[in-house]
DNA sequence: AATCATTAGTTGCAATTTGCAACTTTTTAT
DNA sequence: ATAAAAAGTTGCAAATTGCAACTAATGATT
């Protein structure tokens, strides 16, 4: 049977799977994060198949993560650039390293050091912030239905809503 | 052929992947975070195969993602639960989700809001940050090499940089 | 203690996906 | 004009996934 696309859960999440949680996906996005724009560079710096490059390549294209423009002036060949779009997803690129170089790297050192252009500054960890740029966790955040809920989303998040209340008071007896 | 662990590309990033970048993986842990324990909620609300399940959830296991914790005092009977270093991946689900709302959802609505369980304050967007809190662009980042580089990161940050240097200068020339 | 339902997996097989290498077709460079 | 590089495409073998049926424990009920 096909691969699922996550289709049913009504989550963005799962949407935003489908396009970028492939195989191969976002090591691509990384490398045009690092300036890589064409086919065969992308090949190269990453040792994928060729074919499995035209494939992920073309998705990108299709969803508006990746756009491909004319190498110059009227020209044939292409090149692939992110677009707004796909931009966006640096902080997923640069999220996923980090984490990497916190759990994965502890002994060895971090191979790459994020920094501003600008001034030199070490970037910061990227996390889920207040307002007022406290670092938030995960019982410090609580999920509401928005605009777009289905029933089956609504009645969801009312039994986890449920399941956390009874959890908390467990927790305050013992 | 064996799909490649992405090993020798001396970066966090891939390291990270080979984790989480599985199928299933990150809805998986998505539904962690959703208080999910089981082994049965997280089959039923995925709708995942019962032997892919099994098969992340070792892998999880064996990374230190999850851990496995008798259901009551003795029992034999397990459950999943977020290490520290699990529930350190906050910040891509969410980051994920978000990115999802923000181009996926355009017409259809968000389906779910995060907020702050304390104030109800909507949680805002998880991006990257300066230590001052503006959100930094590809173009306000640069990179180094760090304390565990290997030669060929070096020479590829030095690449990656002169790249950079000459698209600058012809952006300033035309 | 015996029976039954639930939970947590395992196994086998069919359908997809991936990787590799060789081949084609345009462009670009000399 | 010729050669080399760029960008794919194609065919086939190997690996992964999904499904459904089967098994083995636990827990609940009588």
């Amino acid at each position: 049977m096909s691969r699922n696309k996550f289709n049913d859960l009504n989550c963005s999440l799962s949407d935003s799977l489908n396009l970028i949680g492939e195989w191969w996906t976002i090591l691509i996005l990384r490398e045009s994060f690092f300036g890589t724009r064409r086919f065969e560079d992308f090949q190269q710096q990453l040792g994928i198949a060729r074919n499995i490059l035209t494939a992920r390549l073309s998705t990108l294209c299709e969803s508006g993560i990746l756009e491909r423009v004319p190498v110059k002036q009227g020209a044939k060949r292409h090149e692939y650039q992110l677009t707004t779009m796909g931009r966006d997803l640096l902080t997923i690129v640069i999220a996923l390293t980090q984490w990497g170089d916190r759990w994965l790297r502890k002994d060895q050192g971090v191979p790459v050091t994020f920094i501003e252009r600008n001034n030199g500054e070490e970037i910061p960890k990227v996390c889920v912030r207040a307002k007022d740029g406290r670092e938030l966790k995960t019982r410090d955040i609580a999920m509401l239905p928005g605009s777009g809920a289905s029933e089956d989303t609504r009645n969801r998040l009312k039994q986890i809503a449920e399941k956390w209340e009874k959890r908390m008071q467990q927790e305050s007896n013992s």
